[in-house]
DNA sequence: GAATATACCTTGACAGGCGAAGTATATTGA
DNA sequence: TCAATATACTTCGCCTGTCAAGGTATATTC
């Protein structure tokens, strides 16, 4: 991590979403772990990516539901990379994810902010 | 719960709001657990309330970190009630935890969705 | 040839949410 | 009258996602 928090995003803010997050990375093409967590990094300027635990753990528990495929790249030079690939049940449970967002976000507005405070 | 259920504002995603949740609404005042629930009932429209064994080991927590304060209500009838009060720290607590909030939503938005699609 | 960057993997601990069950009092209705 | 329901709080133990810590392997850079 090095550094990297800004203020406090704490995991338990971001928890439940890696999953929405990495999907919607999958949908613009494959990618494998390193690449996700640097597109992450560079969208959120540096504010945040993901413990690589928790990247690995996820896409594993992607693959195992069926969301995602995965298979080895031929790099012929450089460390061997792991790709994955978002299936049809991913693309839906995507589309799912953010319409649960989208409700939770709502949700956490009406119930966070005191009125006249 | 007997189906307040909506869509799926499954638990993860308000994890890490329970409490500021919670927080504002003793910023109104001094209220106890039912009350906070009815309340969170009341502005999400039944679509959310809290499990009681969420809701209580929130207060719990909150207390213990110095937030709020308990006492028992004086009621000369009906079940008996704790009451809660916001402490200092409390309001401190709040604010930043509804910075925390507006710093992971703003990411969240901007690493959920996809250019185009 | 040591350090660094890339890339992936595993294990075990931890914390918050929550299902389930229990306690106690007051009201309602058949 | 007494069973059911509503109010109100509590405890126990499981589950799941996060993540710290450690490990592997290859290629480049100095």
């Amino acid at each position: 991590m090095k550094g990297v928090w800004y203020l406090t995003i704490a995991g338990d803010l971001i928890r439940g979403h890696t999953d929405a997050i990495i999907l919607a990375h999958l949908i613009k093409g494959d990618s494998y772990g390193y690449e996700i967590n640097r597109d992450i990094q560079k969208k959120s300027q540096g504010r945040y990516e993901f413990k690589e635990a928790t990247l690995y753990t996820a896409v594993r528990r992607l693959e195992q539901c069926g969301c995602i495929t995965s298979y080895w790249g031929d790099e012929s030079t450089g460390a061997r990379r792991r790709y994955y690939a978002i299936t049809e049940l991913g693309r839906e449970t995507y589309k799912t994810l953010v319409r649960d967002w989208e409700n939770a976000r709502a949700l956490i507005n009406k119930l966070i902010y005191v009125e006249g405070v």
